[in-house]
DNA sequence: GTGGATTTGTGCGTATGTATG
DNA sequence: CCATACATACGCACAAATCCA
């Protein structure tokens, strides 16, 4: 018996699938921010036609991807929509592959340094006075503060906001956080001991208006960390 | 009363990341690479001593990051460690943004021609006789063949595959995919008319060696994509 | 600060759909 | 066609967190 059934709905197998995709065009139609709070799961269940259970997993979903935010014990809301979900999957990737896992951060590292010698005129052009004295600032607590990573984020962050693409931006943290994380498993330090003064010598080419000086500083920012994997990955 | 609480696990309150946590640390440690078979759900309830809803949901969050792949009566698997989750997350952003959605696709497009610009002399020297006549028979397909997208989309992966960065290979097909998703939301074409003739003339600088031409070829490519951006935002 | 209401988190049993042999 | 193994879905009960009167 072939019983035909009249299926309408087969590239939907998967409730759960669908929910999550509902959720999405709630958040759509709705125009709704981050932050903005979200049925409860009880009202999704009965909005739409589900069990609790696909309801959450759906919710999971698109909690691990930033789209949705839970606060056990208060409610659920839009997410920051961040690339929360880029760092972990990178830093599981960077942490799995014993083998080719230094590639993964040596990828990591070209794609860090493209973001600011590529966009060396666009940087250079972009900071002003302050932006620099910030930068200044920032290389001081990464040589006395009590946190000379957090000061280092910042500077590459600082170093690339004042072009104006969030994407960039957001990117550059990511990575940043990846390498920080990943870096210690494979043996190779977070910190150079002549991270101060390269930095220096970056704020100094930019400060000059001098793009192949700056690009010149960046790559010798950069020099060191790769020859520092490379040497890893021979052992 | 300040409520002094000796809490010694309090980054840990939640019993699904214990799972999620666990689960990645099962597969670090025993190197499993994309594919292998993970335990059954009843294992791994069994194991870890958490309920079938803890461990189905810390799943779904895995699954949502590609770190894990679920399929329907067969089993759990390691997943393919991709972009996957960079992509929903990023095209969930540009269609919700309205206000600067614009941003988003500008700063993508930004990235993209970044990623091709900035490397130009990595790409130039790394390309051989058989990569460009690969490009050549992209561009025919982009031509006359019946599928001109997906040709537009090798073609630049194939552009800057000879980095032997795999990172900015997995990043051009995440923002291309993105992009073409987008777009068409927000009145943007998703080809162009003179894509054909641009696209040959990247081929043509990389096959001359030119270093200059190569990066002119690459910017005259993004220069009406950017413009029809630029003017979908004034609208 | 106490209690109650709301909301998410966890556990468990059962039935169903799917793939394999 | 049947049997087995596995993921999917549902429903309910209770625990934990948060908020507010």
């Amino acid at each position: 018996m072939p019983e035909v059934v009249s299926n309408e709905r087969v590239g939907r197998s998967l409730l759960r699938e669908e929910v999550s995709e509902r959720i999405k065009r709630y958040i759509l139609d709705n125009r709704l921010r981050p932050g903005a709070p979200l049925p409860t799961e009880n009202e999704l269940c009965a909005a739409l036609g589900a069990s609790r259970s696909s309801v959450r997993e759906a919710i999971k979903t698109l909690d691990a991807l930033d789209i949705v935010e839970v606060r056990h014990g208060h409610g659920t809301y839009v997410g920051g929509l961040s690339l929360s979900a880029l760092v972990e999957g990178l830093t599981f990737r960077g942490l799995l592959s014993p083998d080719d896992e230094f590639g993964v951060l040596s990828d990591l590292v070209e794609v860090r340094e493209l973001f600011e010698r590529g966009n060396a005129a666009g940087i250079v052009t972009a900071l002003d006075a302050e932006h620099l004295a910030s930068l200044d600032a920032l290389v001081d607590r990464m040589d006395t503060g009590d946190d000379p990573l957090a000061a280092d984020r910042a500077f590459h962050a600082l170093l690339v906001h004042p072009l104006g693409n969030e994407l960039v931006s957001q990117l550059t943290d990511a990575f940043w956080d990846v390498y920080t994380t990943v870096a210690p498993h494979l043996g190779l330090p977070t910190d150079e001991h002549d991270t101060v003064a390269l930095h220096r010598d970056i704020i100094t080419a930019a400060r000059a208006n001098d793009l192949d000086s700056f690009a010149t500083a960046v790559a010798a920012h950069y020099a060191p960390i790769r020859l520092r994997i490379t040497a890893a990955r021979a052992a």
